[in-house]
DNA sequence: ATTAACTGTAATAATTTTTATTACAGTACA
DNA sequence: TGTACTGTAATAAAAATTATTACAGTTAAT
């Protein structure tokens, strides 16, 4: 999960916060972001089925926050654009070795607890929270 | 960071605990794990530079760990292995955007301790407790 | 001293992942 | 009925990752 995603979605959140209750097309958003307008509405979409989106199509339609930025954590904005673990991925060992053939359980029980660890210290922090040192 | 060089170093040390003191090459470790014989060697070149793995040249020559597996913790190799934050990468933003000047700053901190947090539940585990569980 | 079996490392090719671009159907407002 | 949006798919471009090949340098054994 080497992307841009976690990022881009935090931005998108973030101005709208920024911008108070107004509704923003992803052209707006994108132009803050110097990202394809293309790549703001399917992250918007996205952002819109976990729910922290709320979207209007159609002429002076747009996007605005689904619910207060108090009641949004950062650790649902991770689990709405995870795609793998945060370690990597796993090779696909020989089976004909002890360690080849059992170190993939064990290895996804250590990526679920460091996964956790993480997304535990995110859930910590609201939008609000990260929000409020930009003026 | 979406590769799978922390499950390979893991592979890598895991049997070298497995096999308890013997020199391993890296066309057997690479057996173990279907990789390329080259991609082990410059793993375990690299597991040497941080302290982890000690390595004899020539005839005869191989890998062993370089302490006790108690004394390895996860975190060590974590920071072997690292090259960008688990969250990802930032993207470039507009500058004339007062959300997109001041973002990255936010960004960065929040990056740091998300990635602080799974570093230290990495730190929780030593290689000898990883291996344990692999008979 | 020569050969065989290693590591270290670089160059480069192949593959996979990520991002950008383009296009257009569908929707809503004026 | 035109205009300004979202949603989404297809595809192209770029970047990151992995594999392959090659070979110099080292060490041990004969």
């Amino acid at each position: 999960m080497n992307n841009v995603r976690f990022s881009t979605a935090l931005h998108i959140l973030t101005l709208h916060y920024y911008m108070k209750d107004e509704m923003l097309t992803s052209e707006f958003v994108a132009g803050s972001m110097n990202v394809n307008a293309a790549i703001v509405r399917k992250e918007t979409s996205n952002l819109r089925k976990f729910g922290l989106i709320t979207s209007k199509e159609g002429k002076g339609g747009g996007t605005t926050l689904a619910k207060p930025a108090k009641d949004i954590r950062l650790s649902d904005v991770y689990n709405a654009v995870r795609q793998t673990s945060p370690l990597g991925k796993k090779n696909v060992p020989n089976p004909d070795c002890p360690v080849g053939k059992q170190i993939n359980v064990e290895l996804d029980v250590l990526y679920n607890k460091a996964e956790e660890a993480m997304v535990s210290r995110l859930a910590a922090v609201t939008l609000e929270a990260f929000c409020k040192p930009i003026k």
